[in-house]
DNA sequence: AATGAATGAGAGTTCATTCAT
DNA sequence: AATGAATGAACTCTCATTCAT
């Protein structure tokens, strides 16, 4: 009788808005401040309203996780030559610090509260793991094809990408100059710094 | 209004038990999950009774900020030359993380907390600008006196050191074994990486 | 506001269906757990429509207490002698509350409500009078055909009988034997006790 | 550190009121309609004090349960002949139901959601375990001294003593006098009509 | 005739905080 | 210095009901 309805243009609208109130709360009173009531209000509905697409405050979160981790993944977009990539990633990553900090806290939020709730740890690490992987492959290659110093090792070096990019989402290092010092300081060290993007 | 008038002995003893156990349910639980009542219970008191120490909650986070920064100032005791000395704290640092991630937790969760709560920011700011100081001094007398890689930038170099470092605060780059990767990776670039500890 | 006109057969097939379903959550939560909704999905259709049929969660409640009264009505169908139809009776309540134990659970439950709801008190006394005297009329007419115990007053033993099947419909006496066994004992001392049932 | 302190006088005395009202209010409006906030007002407490002293509304509504059950039991107090304590407890329950109708509510409700609520069923089981062998205990001794009809099966008779006296408790039956006609009926046919309360 | 979406009013429960003792 | 009792305000979640389509 009942047809499982695929979810309708305007369901899915709606639970973007929530999800993207949600991020914005949580980005500005953090977990700890988050109100589902403060949600609804946000995006005019009532709260019943929003239980009527997030049947609990944990789905919702979940929401909020799945759509910054999408966000996340498309900064590794692949254009270019593997060093110009390696290159464009930091600063895509950079800017989106810059232009969105609202990011940067929620990711932050998020990964702290791994600790607690394995479903987020599960995701987050497949999303480092991906992460890793990607950086990794392109280190090799730019290796290979001269783009970078010859001499590293892809996976540790990798890991201090991650390591260095990671940081950047923490405020104390956000809000002084020196998370971006890190990063160039990074990319004189791999032998991107001066590099044109190449046609290559 | 009720404050204990001079901190006698015990009273002093009391508010550290009660920090120390706010300390540990913030590892255990975050700032979201932090309920006075459970603080209480973990040292023994009534609830009443914390709130004698402490006269709101927020008192009792400010104290285990100052405890936290306490024991994280201790760790940049100077020991040894230079190169010792900045060898010795990558390593205090990442022993730190490794024995006691608790302190990892509770350091994130106030990092990210100090978005929102300027008390705490501007602790957390004196803190890092202290720590870039004392690492960037270190690095110029380690490169002078050639115990370090001579064509460094200390001043970015101390910046890439405190974001590695910071990082392995973070619960997924902990959990693997990706910030101890990246910094070993760091020593490597900074010159450090051969030489042992020299006796203490 | 919204009636449907005349009730075509189609619209009268749906309101048997959502009291159907009515009943049997009260049966399995009672009216503590009746939820309007439960109904509707256990009918397969929204719960806008269920409102379309009963216009409140009252309507569907009276749906559920006419079906109930009708159905037990028709467990006082008159066949055989006076003495027959009594020991009949006994047995077809018996039975009924054997078989379906949750028609015993609903009349408990509109009999708890009659407590609080004019309506339902109404009618259920209307039942209880209608019963009294079909059983009242049935006792005289077996006492004087010579087929009960001549001694007993028909008015004061047609409630004893009234009161002994009504227990049985109360849980605690329903799980363990001794609803059976009083009724047992009643049948022994109306004197209906040996007898066969007659040719229906 | 922490003793655990035995109910203080206070304490108890809170936690009685707060039951008497829930008590009142299941009378009233039924499990259905219990709202622990009525409940608190009824004592003139905030909300908050209720779930100081029940942690959660099934604990109240225990609280209610072995109230109830320790009252009843005291019906059984035994005085007298055992035909004596018969005749005396078929009166003093006829009694409580006619002076305190809530308490056969409540009973009413507690046996319905004893359906549902396996803690109340076990609970309401050993009562009328308890009650029944009393009741043929009594029968027993009461055929034996010779003062109640020698031809009895105590055990069947027990149980329709203690269905007619149960069904009492039901509105339908409550409130028109047949619950009364019944148990005269029910004591004729024991033999105990008649007689006074004897000296033996 | 039927539904998806939306809601107001309230439910039970939690929590930091207070106060008399 | 310490506590048991009490509370106001707020929280997440639920439910009968409505309405445009």
């Amino acid at each position: 009788m009942k047809k499982p309805s695929r979810p309708s243009a305007v369901t899915e609208q709606r639970r973007e808005e929530l999800v993207r109130a949600a991020f914005n709360q949580i980005a500005e009173h953090g977990f700890e401040g988050l109100r589902t009531r403060d949600v609804a209000n946000e995006v005019g509905v009532n709260i019943a309203t929003l239980h009527y697409y997030f049947p609990t405050k944990e789905a919702l979160i979940q929401g909020v996780l799945d759509q910054a981790m999408a966000k996340f993944r498309s900064t590794l977009a692949p254009h270019g030559s593997p060093s110009d990539q390696l290159r464009n990633h930091l600063r895509a990553v950079r800017k989106l610090m810059t232009d969105e900090p609202e990011v940067a806290t929620v990711m932050g939020e998020l990964a702290l509260r791994s600790t607690r709730d394995k479903a987020i740890a599960s995701i987050m690490d497949q999303v480092y793991e991906y992460w890793h992987t990607t950086m990794r492959g392109l280190l090799r290659r730019a290796v290979r094809e001269g783009g970078a110093a010859p001499e590293l090792n892809s996976d540790a070096v990798a890991s201090l990408i991650i390591t260095t990019l990671t940081a950047a989402t923490l405020p104390s290092l956000r809000n002084s100059n020196r998370s971006d010092q890190a990063l160039k300081q990074l990319e004189k060290w791999l032998g991107l710094g001066s590099r044109k993007v190449s046609s290559n």
